[in-house]
DNA sequence: ACTTGCTATGAACCAAGGTTCATAGTTCAC
DNA sequence: GTGAACTATGAACCTTGGTTCATAGCAAGT
């Protein structure tokens, strides 16, 4: 697959791909070159980047993102409490817009307390 | 309350305080000031500056939260459908957190895109 | 009264996550 | 075989969400 199509696929502008790909952030053996040094993609960097999107949407950085997929950077040990350290943050993540859900809920009825304070 | 308190009670530094109340995500009647020009907090600002960093910190953006705190910008109509759509998103992002959280245990597992590609 | 600490301000600075630009080689359709 | 479209590169640029700096006015304890 050249950038285009999986510009097309993924969404992402293909400035992405190459930002992405100079920080490291698509792991090396998804992308080679052809004889006139066109990117050349894997299929499997579309589910890849789909995940990448999510991550970074929920709160991820790409440095996070980077120790994840590394596979030389850390030892399986290390690399399985990251994970779980973030699967950790993604709990807490997930209670936040809980509460931030009825935050806002409360809002439209008019409860919130930058409302309440307007009603005096 | 004065910027220490708040600060202090909420975790902002100083500086954000001031930047948030720039940025004018802080509703004007949490702030004055007294006879040496300092400000004085509103104690309800502490609730809302904990609700504020909930919401940044699960990807709204300060334009957002201005359009929602902002009581004059919009009418109650506008608002209603604008709190709706948020409520959505967050409901996007459970989702979104829920596989991202599969994505990180198949990691763990090695059976993740990036890994069965390695194996190879 | 004097030192230490809190407050104020605008402007400059910063890091993250991208995007745009200038330039140049490739290739596909016609 | 020529123009429109795709690819490549490094460097410059941009926006968001803050932080730091230089300077100066209050304050509170001793």
């Amino acid at each position: 697959m050249k950038a285009s199509e999986v510009s097309k696929l993924t969404g992402l502008p293909i400035s992405t791909l190459r930002f992405y790909e100079r920080k490291q952030v698509i792991p090396v053996q998804f992308v080679s070159r052809d004889e006139n040094n066109y990117r050349v993609y894997a299929k499997e960097v579309v589910g890849f980047l789909e995940d990448v999107r999510t991550l970074l949407s929920v709160g991820f950085t790409i440095q996070e993102l980077i120790l994840l997929i590394n596979e030389s950077e850390n030892s399986y040990t290390e690399k399985k409490a990251l994970v779980q350290e973030k699967i950790q943050h993604i709990q807490e993540q997930k209670a936040k817009l809980e509460s931030s859900k009825i935050f806002l809920m409360d809002v439209l009825e008019g409860k919130a307390s930058f409302q309440t304070h307007c009603q005096s």
